[in-house]
DNA sequence: GTTCAAAGGATCCCATTCAGACCTTTGAGG
DNA sequence: CCTCAAAGGTCTGAATGGGATCCTTTGAAC
């Protein structure tokens, strides 16, 4: 019985698993196209704008310039960006024109709970931390702005913008590993909500839980911004179960 | 003014410095190496105890068996581990002889800050995450010996049992992502409590936090798992500001 | 004491990645 | 109109990493 070492048998409970997973997600190419992608949707990089230039962006990346321009040629056969040679020039983000909504594979139950888990976490957590900050009038310009613009968005963008409010929340909390992870989960949320429809009804409820958050946020208010979150995430969560199970 | 173009000038607040952060912290030979020491350092796998076999570690750390050799080969120089050939051998962690405690630089400000803020977020999310679950018999007695192990170590044992008592909560909401960032976090922040000193009271009055924290989630009590983290992890939260500012 | 399976140890070859230098394009400003 | 700086485009040699295969050691089971 492989399984019943003397020093095995005891409960690991998970511990290891979460130490010993995978090093790195794929190889320095791939990796670095789910990089550049997870700022075009999440909407850090808006249509039109311009992404920091090669010799900039592979320093920040930690790869070589080879590698990141083999991402962004993928990326530009794929329609996502445009590059333009010569001085002012650069790789801007184009306009989606792309459709055709990537049908990936429905998430495990395991991977669900995961996300949802930890997407709850993370976002209320953001939320209480925002709050127990006094943040800089940029700072709470950008939040309305963010709030505003999500508010306003039509159907096909309301994706992208509401990811943008939400990471605009976790800037809020000037924490870069906070923000890092917010940003994590909401792609890996995307991909879920992507295998969903998108409600009028949803989006009516999901504007009022933004603004409930956002005005708590500005006020100074962690306990309201908390529980406003929660129900929010908890709102999505419960769509997000309902549909996929 | 290359900083004025069209499309720049807009606030992006910190977000793009969080998603266009480096791809990779280091090579795969070094990645490999901090994976294991922080599974030996966080007490996932003790003094005596065998790392799963080289092919199967380098199956999960999604690296070579070679990269995973040499990274083993520099432990065992280092003194962590010792491997031993033959059927029911395997490479096994080495009683901590080592001591001279590794005196890194001082973290600064920001990074201190970064750490403590998603530290909170984190483990209070954790407790409260945990508390919300029914959990299995073998779940809440590994909470209870963690927390055992813990009360009773002596003082060069107990940042190890007490972060392994930590990853036990977090192991407890059954959520790997959330899992693996606790053990990150915690990662980080032994390396900045091993720039200040360990003092009796400060353990004292941590092993009463534990037992209230641990009592909570057994209770399936929320509210109470939640505050009585937070208090814990303020109180780290004061002493480490104290001695690094 | 023979056998055998499972573990570490070693070696090959090839794809990926990197670092650096250089070339080409382009528009603003003199 | 010319210059120049900054951007993308290209190339090459060296280093890194991965996959596969085989060897060696070891103790349990028969």
């Amino acid at each position: 019985m492989p399984t019943s070492l003397p020093s095995d048998g005891i409960d690991k409970g998970g511990a290891d698993a979460a130490l010993f997973r995978p090093v790195r997600a794929g190889n320095a190419f791939e990796e670095t196209v789910e990089r550049v992608l997870q700022a075009i949707r999440l909407g850090v990089v808006r249509a039109g704008e311009r992404l920091p230039s090669e010799r900039e962006l592979a320093v920040r990346l930690g790869v070589s310039r080879m590698t990141l321009r083999e991402a962004i040629r993928s990326l530009q056969e794929a329609g996502y960006v445009e590059s333009r040679r010569g001085r002012y020039g650069g790789t801007f983000v184009s306009e989606p024109a792309r459709s055709a909504r990537p049908v990936g594979a429905a998430p495990s139950a395991e991977e669900l709970d995961d996300v949802l888990c930890l997407r709850t976490v993370l976002e209320t957590g953001a939320a209480e931390a925002a709050a127990n900050r006094t943040l800089a009038p940029q700072a709470r310009r950008h939040l309305r702005a963010c709030l505003d613009e999500c508010a306003g968005s039509p159907g096909d963008a309301y994706r992208r913008t509401d990811s943008r409010l939400h990471l605009a929340i976790a800037e809020a909390t000037a924490a870069p590993s906070l923000i890092a992870a917010v940003a994590d989960v909401r792609t890996r949320l995307n991909a879920m909500l992507d295998a969903i429809p998108l409600l009028p009804p949803n989006i009516e409820h999901s504007n009022a839980q933004h603004t409930m958050i956002v005005n708590a946020i500005l006020d100074g208010d962690p306990t309201v911004a908390r529980r406003a979150m929660a129900e929010h995430v908890d709102g999505t969560a419960a769509l997000l179960r309902g549909f996929l199970r």
